[in-house]
DNA sequence: CCGAATCCTATAAGATACTG
DNA sequence: CAGTATCTTATAGGATTCGG
């Protein structure tokens, strides 16, 4: 992903051909990346239709996308067993396991910001 | 913001009323936000037609609704001097930059991602 | 100078049906 | 079981024009 915010930012970070920042929130943004790798978080090693219970409300199309994204991405790693029936499995990568606690200070910061309107 | 995301999330961030990492991650979505606020940390107290230079390629209309949304969730403030011409200045607030090292967190996982990658 | 209003386009997301 | 294919709808973003 190549950089598109401005001078100010190449001075800052390394956007000369590509910009981490907006990288990483791409991997992480839409509707559904963040619930899914919460599910994961939580429960770990899950399977496809475990994780269309989860989380609620995506359909097949969102949760079959959204995998394949994060798997490219390298956030989640995808195991298939040759049984029958079919069982797929999802887990986050060690990346990710980097990554969470980021999104954790994240959230944190929402909190106060809440609290600090209120 | 209502918690859109799953039980699982719910035992780990209080997403019973609203979804603070949700939130926070709307605050700053978009393909504009960032790079106005990079600007801003950058540059400090700047205004409009500063910013529509600095930020490469975006609009009137985006820069507008940009400043009005972050104006509003609290991540800048707006000051307003009745001159002529009409002068409007833009800095981050105190809030945003408890979020930007959060951010920096994020951009350095983001160059993390990229060179085990490569 | 600093935007708002309107209209148009591109992308994201959802519904439905179907397959190895 | 674990998805894909197709189609439709919703939302984000952009172009243009105009006003205080």
């Amino acid at each position: 992903m190549k950089c598109e915010h401005n001078k100010a930012c190449k001075d800052k970070c390394p956007c000369m051909e590509y910009c981490p920042l907006g990288s990483a929130l791409k991997m992480i943004g839409g509707k559904w990346k963040i619930p899914i790798l919460c599910a994961l978080q939580k429960d770990g090693t899950t399977r496809y239709n475990e994780l269309k219970q989860k989380v609620r409300g995506i359909t097949n199309t969102m949760l079959a996308s959204s995998l394949r994204e994060l798997e490219e991405d390298g956030l989640i790693s995808r195991t298939q067993y040759q049984e029958m029936p079919l069982r797929v499995e999802y887990c986050l990568t060690e990346q990710c396991d980097d990554l969470m606690p980021i999104l954790n200070q994240l959230a944190f910061w929402g909190v106060k910001m809440h609290e600090t309107k209120s």
